[in-house]
DNA sequence: TATTCGTCAAGAGCACTGCTCTCTAATCGC
DNA sequence: GCGATTAGAGAGCAGTGCTCTTGACGAATA
């Protein structure tokens, strides 16, 4: 009774695995707005209202598909940080940096998805939270260890971050534990930056003015983490 | 004949100006997806296929809104700057990004058109190349305006740029003439690092995080700032 | 002045979308 | 085996971008 049971709901979980598997695809060629639960279905050999037994709505579809996206993405930042011996903390960094550059140019419009301007009318579920921070946790080990190993040695640039930031760095401090404020503030600034950076390449901020693309974001990354005290 | 030439003319230009008007206004609460070019026609009480002698597709509508757009920050970004002491650098700086900020902000759906994800399918024609360049503009004349003065100080943090970079730096230095290529290179992470952080409170990314943007925007800022040498 | 001619709005229509509803058929638990 | 649950099919609604044709109006010309 329970192998039966299961039998409807593994081909249950497997139509399910192959419609997210049709969209994804579908994403990667027409991006978000040209995902069609119709054609989908009908490349699956369904009438479109079917899909609706899987998927009650595109948006919930959709939200498969960033969970998806956000697992795959931290996916291959922990691969390049796992790759990396533990205490070179700027090959780390440097690792992390080129995964995410690297995985948003194979996936553009996935990347769109998670990083680019939101769906109008979408509001991301709470389901979305916790796969949404698992490279931002990679990074915060980081400089976590970074800093309890000692070496971090962040020049004496940067004013000290307002009082009232200290509410905000104790969530932040979840993901690099028993960090002080000011490392965080860099941190959080180094981390927008790498996203800044990505983001402007993907989506056409360098068209007509940089060329060599790979070597300029290298150049930056290094730099930011300079600021943050990463040593060489 | 000439006087009667114009007539036509005249209520022609009035009437894509409407357009372009509702059409702004939709998409500032709607969205770029939403926007709909029946929907205009019909709060002007026309009929859909009439907007067509106007707009021959919904592209150049949003064109339209895009190159307006562009001009709408690049243009606070010249009043935030003009109202700031020309030898008050760091002042400068500061005062164009608060005003991206504010702008986008303000203006949520328009900045997502800019800077966001791309419209699958639509590529920005050439027009747009000129005004997008606006607010960009005044921040290259900050800089170069502060190398100029003897007045940029920038930390030896940073390794030179690869020698391969200068070929975009020459391109760049349109903007900033007679900045050297590492001064280039940093002002690059800076403004990055400006539209990045800007997004990520735009997009979501600091949701359940970050409460005190406005606080940890000016700290960043000030962060970036120092990175490429502006003095206090 | 009368007549072309270009411009414009209107309407119908095509192919597509997300989504809802009802109906039928297969499947599962008892 | 039987009642209850679930899956798929199909029709249909309201909306979209866009095209094509038709008829009206105004301006330049014969």
């Amino acid at each position: 009774m329970n192998a039966s049971r299961t039998a409807r709901e593994r081909v249950r979980a497997e139509l399910i695995k192959e419609i997210t598997d049709i969209a994804r695809r579908h994403l990667a060629t027409e991006g978000a707005t040209g995902l069609s639960l119709r054609a989908v279905a009908r490349e699956m050999g369904m009438v479109s209202s079917a899909i609706y037994r899987y998927f009650p709505s595109r948006d919930d579809l959709l939200t498969a598909l960033i969970i998806d996206g956000y697992n795959a993405l931290g996916e291959a930042v922990e691969r390049a940080d796992a790759a990396c011996a533990r205490d070179d903390f700027f090959g780390r960094w440097l690792a992390v940096c080129r995964a995410v550059r690297e995985w948003a140019l194979a996936h553009p419009h996935e990347y769109a998805l998670l990083y680019g301007s939101p769906v109008p009318g979408y509001a991301a579920p709470q389901d979305t939270i916790a796969p949404a921070v698992r490279d931002t946790a990679v990074y915060g080990r980081i400089v976590a260890d970074a800093h309890h190993a000692g070496r971090l040695a962040p020049p004496p640039i940067c004013p000290p971050p307002p009082a009232v930031l200290a509410e905000d760095a104790e969530i932040v401090r979840s993901l690099m534990p028993d960090v002080p404020d000011d490392v965080i503030a860099r941190a959080i600034t180094a981390w927008t930056g790498l996203f800044g950076m990505v983001s402007f390449e993907l989506f056409g901020q360098f068209n007509n003015t940089i060329t060599h693309r790979a070597e300029l974001f290298e150049h930056n990354m290094t730099c930011l983490a300079r600021l943050i005290g990463l040593p060489d």
